[in-house]
DNA sequence: CGACAATGAAAAA
DNA sequence: TTTTCCTTGTCGC
């Protein structure tokens, strides 16, 4: 379920259960098994996130980072000592007197140097979730591109956090045609668009889940049945090919887009 | 029990 | 542009 207010959640919540401790660190699947012996007695100290890019900071003998990125697939489960027997698909398990957490499935994870970490802090964008963010940048390269928007708002480079589902709601909150080249997106639509990313995202990171639809347009409010599909927040498109738009009524298209399932109106966004 | 999809991205070609 | 990697839940037979 990873957007980057998945991996930001994530920070918070590892550093709550284990930050100041010395945790058992343990690869019951065997992958990242040398790695978690040389950490087994150090302290984590911070947790950090960039975009979809998760940071475990130990300091033993000098500073040391897991870096942990969950791809497609990557879940985390956290539960209180005593953990219970790990099954062999665990690659990274943390445990301490009173906590533990199962990593499974992740495209990374990997012990890095602090060099190492900059590198990927180098190679990705503003983050939207982070205080040092500059949405400036991220619209120079938009406002340079003849690339669609919606393929601009899935590369990290460009920025970082965003995935399938806000990119697809958050061009439907401001009626972009997700076709839309990046050179023809305005100052003022971009910095929309990133203020309210940072807003939905806050909340997203507070409720461990993507909410993107108006009060006012809740099925509730419009006196609609209430959302079927499982995912777990409340949407406009997301996931909603060939059901009526809640807004105009039309249909919900979609349309692969940068490898990945576009949803939109083409009736609320159009250019 | 196999096919398939799922909020991702790097490597190979 | 295509292939590859990672896991789990659901659906159809």
């Amino acid at each position: 379920m990873p957007e980057g207010h998945t991996i930001h959640r994530l920070a918070q919540d590892y550093a709550a259960a284990f930050q100041g401790t010395a945790p058992q660190v343990t690869s019951p699947q065997g992958k990242f098994t040398d790695s978690a012996a040389l950490l087994t007695g150090t302290e984590l100290t911070r947790t950090e996130a960039h975009g979809k890019h998760l940071f475990l900071g130990f300091s033993g003998s000098g500073d040391e980072w897991i870096h942990i990125h969950l791809g497609l697939f990557g879940k985390v489960n956290f539960g209180p000592a005593p953990p219970p027997p790990p099954t062999d698909t665990v690659r990274l398990r943390l445990a301490n007197t009173t906590a533990y957490v199962d990593l499974r499935g992740p495209t990374t994870c990997a012990l890095i140097t602090p060099p190492e970490k900059r590198a990927i802090h180098d190679r990705l964008g503003p983050d939207p979730l982070r205080e040092d963010a500059d949405p400036d940048a991220a619209y120079h390269r938009v406002h340079r591109s003849r690339t669609t928007i919606a393929a601009l708002l899935m590369d990290q480079k460009v920025i970082a956090g965003v995935g399938n589902v806000y990119r697809a709601e958050v061009l439907f909150r401001h009626r972009i045609d997700p076709y839309r080249p990046g050179r023809d997106i305005t100052a003022s639509e971009w910095d929309a668009i990133w203020h309210d990313l940072v807003e939905l995202m806050r909340e997203g990171v507070r409720n461990n889940r993507i909410d993107t639809v108006r009060p006012e347009h809740t099925p509730e409010a419009m006196g609609r049945p209430p959302r079927v599909d499982d995912h777990g927040g409340e949407v406009y498109v997301y996931r909603r090919a060939h059901l009526p738009c809640h807004l105009c009524g039309g249909e919900i298209r979609t349309a692969d887009l940068a490898a990945r399932n576009l949803f939109w109106c083409p009736a609320c966004q159009r250019d």
